[in-house]
DNA sequence: AGTACGTCCTGATCGC
DNA sequence: TGCGATCAGGACGTAC
Protein backbone atom coordinates (compact mmCIF):
# COMPACT_ATOMS: atom_id res chain seq x y z
CA UNK A 1 0.00 0.00 0.00
CA UNK A 2 2.52 2.58 -0.12
CA UNK A 3 1.09 5.33 -3.00
CA UNK A 4 2.22 8.49 -3.59
CA UNK A 5 2.13 9.51 0.48
CA UNK A 6 3.56 7.22 1.86
CA UNK A 7 6.71 7.20 -0.74
CA UNK A 8 7.00 11.33 -0.19
CA UNK A 9 6.47 10.84 3.77
CA UNK A 10 9.14 8.14 3.29
CA UNK A 11 11.12 10.79 0.91
CA UNK A 12 11.03 13.29 4.03
CA UNK A 13 12.24 10.59 6.54
CA UNK A 14 15.37 10.33 4.79
CA UNK A 15 15.75 14.23 3.82
CA UNK A 16 15.37 15.09 7.72
CA UNK A 17 17.47 12.35 8.48
CA UNK A 18 20.24 13.43 6.42
CA UNK A 19 20.70 10.80 4.44
CA UNK A 20 21.47 13.59 1.37
CA UNK A 21 25.37 13.71 1.47
CA UNK A 22 26.35 10.51 2.93
CA UNK A 23 28.72 8.73 0.75
CA UNK A 24 27.88 4.58 0.42
CA UNK A 25 30.75 2.62 1.39
CA UNK A 26 29.26 -1.07 1.35
CA UNK A 27 26.05 -2.24 0.03
CA UNK A 28 25.03 -6.03 1.31
CA UNK A 29 21.90 -7.62 -0.38
CA UNK A 30 19.96 -10.58 1.69
CA UNK A 31 17.96 -12.26 -1.36
CA UNK A 32 18.01 -15.77 -1.76
CA UNK A 33 18.91 -16.33 -5.70
CA UNK A 34 19.51 -12.59 -5.72
CA UNK A 35 21.81 -12.92 -8.85
CA UNK A 36 19.30 -14.64 -10.97
CA UNK A 37 15.98 -12.83 -9.57
CA UNK A 38 16.81 -9.21 -9.11
CA UNK A 39 17.09 -6.76 -11.67
CA UNK A 40 20.37 -4.75 -10.91
CA UNK A 41 21.73 -6.23 -8.19
CA UNK A 42 24.91 -6.19 -10.39
CA UNK A 43 24.21 -2.12 -10.66
CA UNK A 44 24.11 -1.97 -7.04
CA UNK A 45 27.68 -3.48 -6.41
CA UNK A 46 29.10 -0.35 -8.18
CA UNK A 47 27.40 2.02 -5.83
CA UNK A 48 30.14 2.37 -2.80
CA UNK A 49 32.04 5.41 -3.34
CA UNK A 50 29.27 7.11 -4.83
CA UNK A 51 27.39 10.25 -2.81
CA UNK A 52 23.72 10.89 -2.69
CA UNK A 53 23.02 14.41 -3.40
CA UNK A 54 18.98 14.76 -3.38
CA UNK A 55 16.06 12.29 -3.33
CA UNK A 56 13.01 13.22 -5.45
CA UNK A 57 10.06 11.36 -5.97
CA UNK A 58 8.11 10.80 -8.89
CA UNK A 59 5.06 8.53 -8.05
CA UNK A 60 5.86 5.73 -5.85
CA UNK A 61 9.31 5.93 -7.24
CA UNK A 62 11.99 7.17 -4.49
CA UNK A 63 14.93 8.40 -7.40
CA UNK A 64 18.01 9.44 -5.22
CA UNK A 65 20.39 11.48 -7.17
CA UNK A 66 24.05 10.66 -7.02
CA UNK A 67 27.06 12.44 -7.98
CA UNK A 68 27.37 9.44 -10.75
CA UNK A 69 24.25 7.88 -11.85
CA UNK A 70 21.04 7.37 -10.25
CA UNK A 71 19.75 5.20 -7.43
CA UNK A 72 15.92 3.65 -7.96
CA UNK A 73 13.77 2.44 -5.19
CA UNK A 74 10.53 1.13 -4.93
CA UNK A 75 8.60 0.07 -2.13
CA UNK A 76 6.60 -2.59 -4.03
CA UNK A 77 3.83 -3.39 -1.50
CA UNK A 78 5.45 -3.92 1.58
CA UNK A 79 8.60 -2.61 1.43
CA UNK A 80 10.46 0.02 3.97
CA UNK A 81 13.26 2.14 4.49
CA UNK A 82 14.62 2.56 8.16
CA UNK A 83 17.43 4.74 9.27
CA UNK A 84 19.48 2.50 11.33
CA UNK A 85 22.69 3.33 14.03
CA UNK A 86 25.54 0.76 14.98
CA UNK A 87 24.15 -0.95 17.35
CA UNK A 88 20.67 -1.31 15.84
CA UNK A 89 19.32 -5.14 15.31
CA UNK A 90 18.79 -5.48 11.51
CA UNK A 91 15.26 -5.51 10.63
CA UNK A 92 13.31 -9.17 10.02
CA UNK A 93 12.84 -8.76 6.37
CA UNK A 94 15.86 -6.91 5.11
CA UNK A 95 16.52 -7.44 1.68
CA UNK A 96 19.20 -4.61 1.45
CA UNK A 97 21.69 -2.84 3.68
CA UNK A 98 23.18 0.94 2.38
CA UNK A 99 25.99 1.48 4.64
CA UNK A 100 27.20 5.33 4.35
CA UNK A 101 30.43 6.96 5.52
CA UNK A 102 29.25 8.13 8.85
CA UNK A 103 28.71 4.56 10.24
CA UNK A 104 24.74 4.42 9.90
CA UNK A 105 23.15 2.25 7.68
CA UNK A 106 19.88 2.16 5.83
CA UNK A 107 17.65 -1.14 5.65
CA UNK A 108 15.16 -1.98 2.93
CA UNK A 109 13.11 -4.07 4.65
CA UNK A 110 10.41 -6.28 2.25
CA UNK A 111 8.40 -9.42 3.93
CA UNK A 112 7.12 -9.67 -0.23
CA UNK A 113 10.01 -9.41 -1.56
CA UNK A 114 8.46 -6.96 -4.60
CA UNK A 115 10.58 -3.54 -3.82
CA UNK A 116 13.04 -3.21 -6.09
CA UNK A 117 16.92 -1.07 -5.91
CA UNK A 118 18.06 0.09 -9.83
CA UNK A 119 21.21 1.93 -10.19
CA UNK A 120 20.84 3.47 -13.85
CA UNK A 121 22.71 5.91 -15.18
CA UNK A 122 20.19 8.48 -15.12
CA UNK A 123 16.25 9.63 -13.87
CA UNK A 124 15.28 8.98 -17.14
CA UNK A 125 15.66 5.45 -17.03
CA UNK A 126 13.40 5.23 -14.32
CA UNK A 127 10.50 7.85 -15.47
CA UNK A 128 10.27 6.91 -19.10
CA UNK A 129 7.10 5.21 -18.61
CA UNK A 130 5.55 7.33 -15.59
CA UNK A 131 3.33 9.97 -16.25
CA UNK A 132 3.45 13.41 -14.12
CA UNK A 133 3.46 13.13 -10.24
CA UNK A 134 -0.39 13.36 -9.32
CA UNK A 135 0.50 16.49 -7.23
CA UNK A 136 2.46 18.10 -9.86
CA UNK A 137 1.48 21.56 -9.69
CA UNK A 138 1.69 22.00 -13.46
CA UNK A 139 -1.12 18.98 -13.26
CA UNK A 140 -4.38 21.13 -13.37
CA UNK A 141 -7.41 20.06 -12.86
CA UNK A 142 -8.04 20.97 -16.70
CA UNK A 143 -4.85 18.42 -17.63
CA UNK A 144 -6.65 15.94 -15.46
CA UNK A 145 -9.71 15.94 -17.01
CA UNK A 146 -8.10 16.58 -20.82
CA UNK A 147 -5.92 13.43 -20.27
CA UNK A 148 -8.78 11.08 -18.64
CA UNK A 149 -11.21 12.12 -21.13
CA UNK A 150 -8.44 11.24 -23.79
CA UNK A 151 -9.49 7.25 -23.20
CA UNK A 152 -11.74 4.71 -22.81
CA UNK A 153 -11.45 2.81 -19.69
CA UNK A 154 -12.89 2.20 -16.66
CA UNK A 155 -12.10 5.05 -14.46
CA UNK A 156 -10.57 3.13 -11.56
CA UNK A 157 -8.46 1.20 -13.66
CA UNK A 158 -7.32 5.20 -15.42
CA UNK A 159 -6.90 5.94 -12.17
CA UNK A 160 -3.89 3.41 -11.07
CA UNK A 161 -2.37 3.66 -14.91
CA UNK A 162 1.38 4.59 -13.95
CA UNK A 163 1.88 5.98 -17.34
CA UNK A 164 -0.73 8.06 -17.09
CA UNK A 165 -0.35 10.05 -13.84
CA UNK A 166 1.92 8.58 -11.28
CA UNK A 167 1.07 7.91 -7.68
CA UNK A 168 -2.45 6.64 -7.64
CA UNK A 169 -2.72 2.99 -6.14
CA UNK A 170 -5.64 1.42 -5.43
CA UNK A 171 -6.78 2.27 -1.63
CA UNK A 172 -5.94 6.03 -2.91
CA UNK A 173 -8.32 5.73 -6.29
CA UNK A 174 -11.31 4.06 -4.30
CA UNK A 175 -10.82 7.11 -1.66
CA UNK A 176 -10.66 9.68 -3.95
CA UNK A 177 -13.81 8.03 -6.51
CA UNK A 178 -15.78 8.12 -3.19
CA UNK A 179 -15.25 11.51 -2.34
CA UNK A 180 -16.24 13.10 -6.08
CA UNK A 181 -18.94 10.53 -6.20
CA UNK A 182 -18.15 9.11 -8.98
CA UNK A 183 -18.62 4.82 -9.79
CA UNK A 184 -15.26 2.83 -10.01
CA UNK A 185 -16.92 1.39 -13.11
CA UNK A 186 -17.76 4.67 -14.82
CA UNK A 187 -15.87 4.76 -18.22
CA UNK A 188 -13.54 7.27 -18.64
CA UNK A 189 -14.59 9.06 -21.62
CA UNK A 190 -18.30 9.31 -20.70
CA UNK A 191 -17.50 11.32 -17.29
CA UNK A 192 -18.45 14.92 -17.61
CA UNK A 193 -15.64 17.94 -17.62
CA UNK A 194 -17.15 19.11 -14.23
CA UNK A 195 -17.15 15.77 -12.46
CA UNK A 196 -13.59 15.46 -13.48
CA UNK A 197 -12.72 18.42 -12.18
CA UNK A 198 -14.24 17.26 -8.93
CA UNK A 199 -12.48 13.95 -9.08
CA UNK A 200 -9.06 15.87 -9.65
CA UNK A 201 -9.61 18.02 -6.46
CA UNK A 202 -10.19 14.55 -4.66
CA UNK A 203 -7.81 13.24 -5.79
CA UNK A 204 -5.23 16.09 -4.61
CA UNK A 205 -7.33 16.19 -1.34
CA UNK A 206 -7.03 12.98 -0.90
CA UNK A 207 -2.92 12.78 -0.93
CA UNK A 208 -2.17 16.28 0.43
CA UNK A 209 -4.62 14.60 3.87
CA UNK A 210 -3.09 11.72 4.07
CA UNK A 211 0.88 13.43 3.76
CA UNK A 212 -0.18 15.70 6.40
CA UNK A 213 -1.54 12.53 8.77
CA UNK A 214 1.61 11.31 8.39
CA UNK A 215 3.63 14.05 8.64
CA UNK A 216 1.38 14.48 12.24
CA UNK A 217 1.99 11.18 13.38
CA UNK A 218 5.55 11.16 12.96
CA UNK A 219 6.07 7.64 14.46
CA UNK A 220 5.07 6.42 11.25
CA UNK A 221 7.41 7.70 8.76
CA UNK A 222 9.88 5.53 8.68
CA UNK A 223 7.28 2.37 7.69
CA UNK A 224 3.84 4.81 7.03
CA UNK A 225 1.70 1.87 5.88
CA UNK A 226 3.21 -0.84 8.08
CA UNK A 227 0.92 0.53 11.08
CA UNK A 228 -2.02 0.14 10.02
CA UNK A 229 -3.13 1.36 6.32
CA UNK A 230 -6.56 1.66 7.24
CA UNK A 231 -6.23 4.60 9.82
CA UNK A 232 -7.45 8.26 9.69
CA UNK A 233 -6.12 8.38 6.20
CA UNK A 234 -9.14 6.48 4.99
CA UNK A 235 -12.70 7.09 5.25
CA UNK A 236 -14.14 4.15 3.24
CA UNK A 237 -14.22 1.04 4.61
CA UNK A 238 -12.38 -1.92 2.24
CA UNK A 239 -14.89 -4.01 3.83
CA UNK A 240 -17.93 -5.32 1.96
CA UNK A 241 -21.26 -4.60 3.72
CA UNK A 242 -19.69 -1.74 6.49
CA UNK A 243 -21.77 1.43 6.50
CA UNK A 244 -20.84 4.10 3.48
CA UNK A 245 -19.51 7.04 6.42
CA UNK A 246 -21.32 9.49 4.22
CA UNK A 247 -25.18 7.67 3.95
CA UNK A 248 -24.85 4.50 5.91
CA UNK A 249 -25.54 2.37 3.26
CA UNK A 250 -23.41 -0.76 2.54
CA UNK A 251 -20.45 -0.70 1.11
CA UNK A 252 -19.87 -2.88 -2.18
CA UNK A 253 -16.76 -4.36 -3.72
CA UNK A 254 -15.75 -5.28 -6.84
CA UNK A 255 -12.74 -6.59 -9.34
CA UNK A 256 -11.43 -4.68 -12.33
CA UNK A 257 -8.81 -6.41 -13.31
CA UNK A 258 -7.31 -7.85 -10.72
CA UNK A 259 -8.16 -5.07 -8.30
CA UNK A 260 -11.12 -4.93 -5.64
CA UNK A 261 -12.60 -1.63 -5.19
CA UNK A 262 -14.72 -0.70 -3.11
CA UNK A 263 -17.51 1.81 -3.24
CA UNK A 264 -21.05 2.87 -2.31
CA UNK A 265 -23.58 2.32 -4.73
CA UNK A 266 -25.82 5.19 -3.12
CA UNK A 267 -23.45 8.22 -2.92
CA UNK A 268 -21.26 7.07 -5.95
CA UNK A 269 -22.90 7.04 -9.51
C1' DA B 1 -6.38 0.56 -26.88
C1' DG B 2 -8.58 -1.87 -23.42
C1' DT B 3 -9.06 -5.77 -20.47
C1' DA B 4 -8.23 -10.12 -18.10
C1' DC B 5 -5.20 -12.85 -15.92
C1' DG B 6 -0.85 -15.04 -14.34
C1' DT B 7 3.44 -14.13 -11.81
C1' DC B 8 6.27 -12.71 -8.08
C1' DC B 9 5.80 -13.45 -2.31
C1' DT B 10 4.24 -14.43 2.38
C1' DG B 11 1.47 -13.01 6.49
C1' DA B 12 -3.23 -12.45 7.67
C1' DT B 13 -7.68 -13.93 7.48
C1' DC B 14 -11.49 -16.79 6.08
C1' DG B 15 -14.36 -20.99 5.95
C1' DC B 16 -15.33 -25.36 7.51
C1' DT C 1 -8.50 -25.30 17.78
C1' DG C 2 -6.67 -26.60 13.40
C1' DC C 3 -5.73 -26.41 8.72
C1' DG C 4 -6.04 -25.69 3.98
C1' DA C 5 -7.77 -22.11 0.82
C1' DT C 6 -8.00 -17.53 -0.28
C1' DC C 7 -6.83 -12.74 -0.15
C1' DA C 8 -4.01 -8.61 -0.54
C1' DG C 9 -1.37 -5.62 -3.56
C1' DG C 10 2.42 -2.91 -7.58
C1' DA C 11 4.31 -3.71 -11.74
C1' DC C 12 5.03 -6.29 -15.61
C1' DG C 13 4.35 -9.74 -19.14
C1' DT C 14 1.24 -12.34 -22.10
C1' DA C 15 -2.99 -13.22 -24.51
C1' DC C 16 -7.11 -11.92 -26.68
Amino acid sequence: MPELPEIEALRRYLVTARVPGRVITRVRADWPGVESTVDGMAGLSNLPGRRIESIQRQGKHLILSLDRGTLGLHMGMTGRLVVMDPGDEPLRYTRYTFHFDDERRVELDDVRRWATARLVESAENLTRNLGPDALDPGLTARKFATLIRGRKSVIKTLLMDQSVFAGVGNIYADEALHRAGISPARRSNRISTTSLERLYRAMVETLEGAIDFIENHPDERASPYVVNAYDERIRLPRKNGAPCPDCRGPIRSRKFGNRTAYYCTGCQS
